[in-house]
DNA sequence: GCCGAAGGTTGCGCTGGCTCAACATTGTGG
DNA sequence: CCACAATGTTGAGCCAGCGCAACCTTCGGC
């Protein structure tokens, strides 16, 4: 298990306002570890034995039902922390990480949270902002499944991808990992069969271009329009 | 503005893990303030200026979309913290909070936050308890929102108000404070009018007893079987 | 280069729950 | 005590999106 170079993480939002000593022992800690596309970092319901950053890749958070329906949570963009469990009080994984591309983690023994932030109380703070903002993610999603039709959902859902975890190709923005039509869905609660005619018929108006497990944004600021508006808008009623 | 009574406060879960000195100094930082019923807190968008936790009273945190639509993001029971915004890196309060009952808080100034979190670093060790399990709460809606029907939603919505706010009555558990048919469809993404045929049928049913911002679970458990039942589940279809 | 599996598309029919509407009931302020 | 506002109930019609089904396309492994 090599050591890290402090300096690829350094900058990192869970080790914001550490001098260089400090995060060199945090990171003493930690080992790196490796995820080969498709593979699980960690499952559902096993014991939360570490805690972890993103290095390199994506990974993708999710959480089944006890009727084997998949909920996607959360998608982990490199230099996130994800996994803190323990740190939230819980004793077993929410969800199930899945690497959906090859991936590269620092892992730290969940039994080491305590102690590091015990003499590093930074840690609880930036922790706190990192599942601050989930929550306040996670408050937006609920909103938009309350009051938000299905095609709209979707928009939301990839701009944010985009925002989050784009990538400037030619024409537009691309995501920039591989994503299906069902996992789109699991995202914005709805089935693979309506993401598939939705994204269809964005294709039609030229606003996406997609494919296996591709998904282009050629007209983000089109698509933002359309995630806004109200369906029924366009035509206000004639007085006669 | 009075001071508080120290053994009123001390086992809230912000404060576990305080000597008597220690939260004694805490707490002559707070005043107390009182909101009769249907007065609001704070505003969503207005300047985060304390946080809060709730002494005796309910109060309702509530998201307002630009179209106008309200959703309901939680009820707070007494002894929970809310208002947290500065602690998670806002500025903003990102939701309007309103005493349901007349209710009595205790307010910090937000600009203290800083400073005692540094004196007292267990401070935001319990906050992130308190914002992970809010994360836990808010993804389950969202995977309730994703794969259930709406008479399942509201019985889990209403079940968890139960085992949050219940008070027993000779005939079941009343939600102890008033709410209404609006309120509760706010919380499951669905209409007033969809909660009353539920609410007329469970009534019908025996499994509630309800009324103008009541509600009476007269059968929880029979609720809760309701709540895990795949719609559809009850008739197998028959092989001829 | 072939084959199987995973992913994507599209048509069709059905229905849960929304919208619109009218009305009933209960609390509240003057 | 009355009037009105807030809350709740219920009917009727409609449609967005789901379930099912059939089929097509692309990728990866051998």
């Amino acid at each position: 298990m090599a050591t890290v170079d402090p300096s690829l993480v350094a900058h990192l939002p869970l080790f914001a306002g550490f001098s260089a000593d400090e995060f060199g022992e945090i990171l003493r800690e930690a080992r790196s570890a490796r995820f080969a596309k498709n593979n699980a970092v960690f499952q559902q319901g096993e014991e939360a034995h570490s805690f972890y950053v993103l290095q390199h890749g994506h990974v993708r958070a999710s959480k089944t039902t006890p009727t084997g329906e998949q909920v996607v949570v959360r998608y982990v963009a490199s230099g996130e922390t994800f996994g803190v469990a323990m740190a939230i009080g819980l004793q077993r994984y929410p969800a199930t990480a899945t690497a959906v591309d090859d991936s590269v983690v620092l892992a730290w023994p969940s039994a080491s949270w305590p102690r590091l932030v015990e003499k590093f109380p930074a840690l609880a703070t930036n922790t706190l902002q990192t599942v601050g903002s989930l929550l306040q993610e996670t408050h937006t999603r609920v909103v938009e499944m309350s009051t938000q039709q299905v095609e709209q959902r979707v928009a939301h859902a990839l701009l944010r991808l985009a925002k989050q975890s784009g990538r400037k190709v030619e024409h537009g923005v691309e995501i920039d990992f591989p994503i299906s039509r069902q996992d789109v869905a699991q995202m914005t609660g709805t089935t693979l069969h309506t993401v598939s005619r939705i994204l269809s018929g964005w294709e039609q108006r030229g606003l996406v271009e997609s494919g296996r497990q591709r998904i282009v944004l050629r007209e983000p600021h089109k698509l933002f329009v359309l995630a806004e508006t109200v369906p029924g808008d366009s035509e206000p009623p004639v007085k006669p």
